[in-house]
DNA sequence: TTGACATATGCCGATATGGACATATATTCT
DNA sequence: AGAATATATGTCCATATCGGCATATGTCAA
């Protein structure tokens, strides 16, 4: 076997920081490539095959408008990677660090009051 | 220049599909190596080498234990990927949707009343 | 010390990528 | 039709994986 494709779902989509740029660059409005290929200072043709994957897992549609293509956001594919990611919440949550050092405590407490009596 | 690097941050940690399922496997309490390979139903040295991935972006940390390491969750790594992505979900949001077709339509109303006047 | 068990690494092979460049394709303008 | 503009693709290169396998390293028990 071999390296995994990236291609094939929004994580791996999403894993490639000029992506992810571009994705940010589509909040809002839709934009032709070259103006995203300024933008990014990329060169036009890598431009065009980050936008390929984005479109090949659903991240982006196109609408063609004369010359140009624009490029919009379809960000229902990123609820996935939300859902995935928030599962994992309360594991970073201060709070819940706290709340298990307070649990953690009370149980010696009461470990040490068992034995005292 | 060539591929980048996907061991590089959480991005790229978390795009790989076995070591979400780690991750995942890794919630509420530490487990060994040899265990983790066994659920996924991979090999041990595949097991370490993705281990070792998620420990370097700090996704896991390790604790020997006698003869094993037990694997446990830092979750806090996970953040930035929630901000992330957090930042788009009014885009994937139906209610925005709705509410994005609604102003339109009311624009156009507005525009047609202008007209008739 | 020797053996069993748990993990981490090194090496090899196959392949997917990201990037640069040249070029094909499509559309608009003159 | 021919030129200019906007995009998409194909090819080539360098490299970063993912996986399997063998093996080094470390720990515990007899």
């Amino acid at each position: 076997m071999a390296r995994a494709a990236t291609t094939s779902d929004a994580f791996n989509a999403v894993a490639e920081p000029q992506r992810r740029r571009i994705l940010a660059l589509l909040k809002g409005r839709e934009r032709p490539v070259n103006e995203l290929a300024r933008a990014l200072r990329i060169t036009q043709p890598r431009t065009s095959k980050h936008l390929r994957v984005l479109r090949e897992v659903g991240l982006v549609r196109v609408r063609e408008a004369g010359q140009q293509r624009l490029y919009g956001l379809d960000a229902r594919g990123l609820q996935p990677v939300h859902e995935w990611v928030i599962g994992f919440e309360q594991y970073w949550n201060e709070n819940f660090d706290r709340l298990n050092e307070y649990v953690k405590k009370l149980q010696q407490k009461e470990h040490a009051d068992a034995k005292r009596s």
